[in-house]
DNA sequence: AGAGTGGGCCTTTTT
DNA sequence: GGCCCACTCT
């Protein structure tokens, strides 16, 4: 057998990744109880009774649904605490959560029952586990491992270039857009489904189109592979791809994660679900932890079958209730039940409160949105009187646009707030030019960010930098490449000194002692003329500048460039929130969207828009099952509440899509029992 | 081919 | 109220 250069190179890289494993990987097959007796923590202490027995369980499958509030992340923190007091080595656990920060927080939590430091666990989300796999084992399914990572912006325009590339007419039939293509996709891969089935299931009005549809999709995978960079839902793709096409490695890997740990698992989708089926192997030891009352993800592929039907998929699985509520009153609690009650798809469960009596949920009719923001201002700054910071005071709403007008409000009135803003700190464009010039820097291939930085200078646009691309791109050294003087003839003579200085700064970022140095290689980028370009182009170019620096502080942390450039595609947003600003929650009161608001408590929470249209959203009810999980959205949000709850709608609406009309009030308020709430009625 | 300007359109949720 | 698109001028 011949075997050829990177042939070669691909073989070693498996020999060498798997003789790694198995030296960090042995055998465990403890039965737990056997280990109880010399344990630091007094668990039975610590726990109440349903957390004691999911901690204290035997391995196998096992399903813990844990109703709002009920102590799940104490629960999973003491369950790892206990494997690792069991002689489980961290390095043999993994566990996965909805976002990083959960991921911390817990094994933190850990770290401080156990008393040593855990740096050998594996946690995170789904995506960043996946993408620590894949930097190791890209290669043997044809990447390198320096791929870097599409956000969904820039997976959109790839998206939008195949539709380009194949001469597809838009106009003459209307074709869908970018954004629509890229959900289509993400939707596919997601949930195992084929294009034409996603279209006609959730995008009936293209269905014609979906061979079309189709094609352009297929091509916008090869070119992905061509240029190495994979999108959030290849990371998943490619993790199991890895486990269900190299048997040696999910074997490795599979026995390397003796425990499996997915928390929020009614979030999941099938692609996530099969992975995690292929990973367990043959031990079994999964613990899956959520509740499907809380499942609000259905949009981007989630299915909350998987959670359902976990007793049918893994026979002999123990099935745990976590129904003690520690967070709201009663009185909230009564009125989040008798809310959920109305859905027929869930597990049965008594959640009980546990906290002493408290006030009633409000229920508060205004005139209209300015009303509305009016009485919350006026209602926040009482409760700062009476000694509610306003750090504990959150404002919830179903869509990001509903708060515009409270924004302006508590502007106009000077309360301070922080914003769980729709737009991500990472997707704005300032910092998605400085990053751009980085991810060159690791993959030279990566066409999105070539082209977005040459078309920031002058005089290249669309049509130049897709000439210029053909000329670096298919050359061994494309940063190389850009310095030829075929390159330089075909930018305008116009511009063709701000491409000059454009290559000096390529060659300052390429200096040997600038390797894995982002952070000062960002400051290079700003004084090399982003700053400048900066003056130019934005009114608040200060503010931004000032988010460049404090990106380039936060890279110092790093020791290689491309974990770094890693870590900022798979952050989330309130990740990003807590990383680059120290003082985002003192004396602030919160607003964000529902879905961020997942996991997080206030002592008070406002929630908004509760009108017909607005929340429930008629988008969301165009779905048959879009009801139910419109209703465990409003689950979500009234349970986020301590002490106060107030439900908020305006009969008048003066902006947005469903304006001048006479609203109703959401089937939501409704549809509780009326005892539950008392009504105000506003005078201002 | 790039850059700048005015009219029409649409408002869900995100790793 | 903001964003995208089409159109026009350079």
């Amino acid at each position: 057998m011949i075997i050829l250069g990177a042939e070669w190179e691909r073989l070693l890289h498996v020999i060498h990744t798997e003789v790694a494993l198995i030296m960090e990987t042995k055998h465990y097959k403890l039965k737990l109880e056997s280990a109880i007796g010399n344990l630091a923590i007094d668990y039975a202490q610590e726990l109440n009774a349903e957390q004691l027995a999911v901690v204290m369980a035997e391995s196998g499958p096992m399903l813990v649904i844990a109703g709002a509030g009920s102590g799940k992340t104490r629960t999973v923190t003491y369950r790892v605490a206990r494997l690792i007091e069991c002689g489980i080595p961290p390095s043999n656990i993994l566990l996965v959560t909805f976002t990083n920060k959960a991921a911390r927080e817990m094994l933190h939590r850990v770290e401080l029952l156990i008393r040593t430091e855990l740096r050998q666990i594996w946690g995170g989300t789904f995506h960043h586990v996946a993408n620590l796999l894949l930097r190791r084992h890209a290669p043997v399914i044809g990447y390198s491992n320096q791929y870097s990572i599409l956000d969904q912006e820039d997976a959109k325009s790839l998206i939008e270039t195949c539709v380009n590339d194949l001469k597809i007419d838009t106009k003459k039939e209307r074709f869908p857009k970018g954004e629509v293509l890229q959900a289509i996709a993400s939707l596919s891969v997601n949930r195992g489904v084929n294009v034409q089935q996603t279209t006609d299931e959730r995008y009936p009005y293209f269905s014609h189109l979906s061979a079309q549809i189709a094609e352009v999709l297929s091509h916008y995978q090869r070119r992905k592979v061509k240029i190495n960079v994979m999108d959030y839902d290849d990371l998943l793709l490619n993790w199991k791809r890895l486990l269900s096409e190299q048997e040696n490695i999910r074997r490795l890997y599979a026995e390397r994660f003796q425990y499996v740990l997915v928390d929020e698992y009614q979030d999941t989708n099938q692609l996530q679900a099969d992975i995690i089926d292929r990973l367990i192997g043959e031990h079994r030891n999964l613990t899956v932890v959520g509740d499907d009352a809380q499942s609000i993800y259905s949009f981007r592929g989630a299915n909350f079958e998987n959670i359902l039907q976990f007793p049918k998929r893994y026979p002999g699985a123990k099935v745990f209730h976590l129904e003690t509520n520690y967070r709201s009153t009663p009185e909230i609690l009564r009125l989040a039940n008798s809310s959920i009650n109305h859905n027929k798809r869930q597990f049965k469960k008594h959640l009980h409160a546990v906290r002493a009596p408290g006030r009633k949920p409000v229920i508060v009719p205004t005139s209209d949105g300015s009303q509305q923001a009016q009485f919350l201002v006026q209602r926040i700054l009482e409760l700062r009187d009476d000694g509610v910071p306003l750090s504990h005071v959150a404002v919830l709403y179903r869509a990001h646009y509903h708060s515009m007008e409270l924004q302006l409000e508590l502007t106009r009135r000077n309360v301070p707030f922080v914003i769980t803003s729709g737009l991500r700190f990472f997707e704005q464009r300032h910092i998605k030019d400085v990053v751009a010039y980085l991810k060159i820097i690791v993959n030279p291939n990566d066409e999105l960010s070539w082209k977005r930085i040459i078309k920031l200078l002058p005089k290249i646009g669309n049509v130049t930098a897709g000439k210029i691309w053909a000329l670096v791109s298919n050359t061994t050294d494309p940063l190389k490449a850009a310095e030829s003087d075929a390159v330089l003839n075909t930018v305008p003579k116009a511009g063709r000194e701000s491409w000059k200085s454009f290559l000096k700064i390529l060659q300052t970022l390429r200096a040997p002692e600038l390797l894995n140095q982002p952070s000062e290689m960002m400051q290079l980028i700003v004084s090399g003329g982003y700053e400048a370009y900066m003056q130019t182009q934005f009114e608040n170019y200060d503010l931004r500048l000032e988010d460049i620096h404090q990106l380039s502080n936060y890279a110092t942390q790093f020791e290689s460039l491309e974990r770094f450039l890693s870590d900022l595609a798979l952050l989330g947003n309130l990740e990003a929130e807590d990383v680059l600003t120290a003082d985002a929650s003192d004396e602030k009161i919160h607003l964000s969207s529902i879905h961020q608001a997942k996991g997080l408590e206030w002592d008070v929470v406002f929630v908004i828009w509760l009108t017909e249209g607005y929340f429930p959203s008629y988008r969301a009810l165009e779905d048959p099952e879009g009801e139910e999980e419109e209703r465990r959205l409003f689950y979500v949000s009234s349970t986020r509440a301590k002490d106060q709850l107030y439900l908020c709608y305006p009969l008048m609406s003066e902006t947005g899509p469903y304006r001048h009309l006479i609203q109703r009030p959401s089937r939501f308020i409704k549809e509780i029992d009326e005892d539950s709430y008392e009504y105000w009625t506003i005078d201002l």
